[in-house]
DNA sequence: ATCTATTTAACACGATTGTACCAAATGATT
DNA sequence: AATCATTTGGTACAATCGTGTTAAATAGAT
């Protein structure tokens, strides 16, 4: 008797459109109204899926976690160095004018959106700490780190470089090439690594 | 005739007061009625000073670049060393729970805020940005960095990471510290310049 | 064909939005 | 004391907001 909608890519496709106005209209726009135009549904419709909106901006929101995560395992899980491994987690979360995914870009107006209200920032929801503290792991484990470093400290720098990038690439959309994104990365990566680190 | 009211001094009231719900609220608060209530005037009083909400919210923008550059030329007529007053002009954009200033997050706000529609970034408004090319040009002339360095590379790499930081004070209010903040910032001069830096 | 879970459409409600207009109040100048 | 530009408070409007309710339409399993 279940119609064959699967529920679940209904919702996460709810969602997208939710990104989507996030990233051209900014917080200000997420209404149930401008989200069920741009999904191309009905109020009704929407209210079916998600019956509050809170409860959809909290699904948004997780969604973000959940697909930035996907693709940083599936990196993790390629054949490739260690390091270039590092370098291709890295650049998931910087977004450019040659890619089209939204998750860099969304996770970044999430971030900042805690900051407001009585919502908390959890760390453990934030898929770009969580990988920059497995990159930082491995780097000791594979003893590619110096040894003098402060790594709680370079944890820090790093996911805030990160941060930044992200920021700058939004806001500088056209000027931002993934070519010096990488190089950036590199080079970061090098001021903190015995070995030079690849190309 | 003129009453005594001056009329700029009010309008920066009214940009603070903005400012204010900016960080409580988010760009979603921002409403004639709610700057309204935060200043203690009535809407009609509100709108003899901004006759539109784009104005208000340019002149709250322009305010920001304004005493943020006035502070950092502050701090770099001092009588400090050269390393202490780049030090001292970088932690003007860092907030933090020790400080009620908003310049800082302010800034970012706005500077996030300008990634949606079609209003553009500018470079020279950003008084964060202009801070930082001032001290890699201080750099230079003093002969502190590292001759091997992208000058361009790393002044990028501490806007970068001055973002991350303030998005972090906000994100993590608090969990920031001061010192924090200081030792993060010394360390990253110090893996750009020859000598050590101070502290 | 019938049943049942799913999906859509349409409308109503109170609240809030930006903008606008106007009468009253204010205070320095005459 | 009289004048008048400046400043303020109050009200009004159309539009949009989130939420809720209702009935109709749809489609797959039986």
């Amino acid at each position: 008797m279940p119609k064959l909608i699967d529920l679940t890519e209904r919702k996460q496709f709810i969602a997208h459109a939710t990104w989507k106005i996030m990233l051209e209209q900014g917080m200000e726009g997420v209404s149930a109204r401008n989200i069920a135009k741009e999904a191309g549904l009905s109020l009704g419709a929407l209210r079916y899926y998600f019956s509050t909106q809170e409860e959809l901006l909290l699904y948004a929101e997780s969604l973000v976690f959940e697909q930035l995560t996907e693709k940083t395992n599936e990196i993790f899980q390629e054949e490739k160095s260690p390091l270039e491994k590092i370098i291709g987690v890295l650049m998931i979360f910087l977004p450019s004018k040659e890619d089209s995914d939204m998750e860099a870009r969304v996770r970044l107006i999430f971030k900042l959106h805690g900051s407001n209200g009585r919502k908390i920032y959890r760390e453990e929801q934030d898929a770009a700490l969580q990988a920059v503290k497995n990159i930082m792991s491995n780097l000791i484990l594979l003893n590619l780190l110096k040894k003098e470093l402060d790594v709680s400290l370079e944890t820090d720098r790093l996911i805030h470089l990160l941060d930044g990038m992200v920021l700058d690439a939004m806001v500088r959309a056209e000027r931002t090439t993934r070519g010096q994104q990488r190089k950036t990365i590199v080079h970061h990566l090098n001021t903190i690594c015995k070995e030079d680190v690849g190309r």
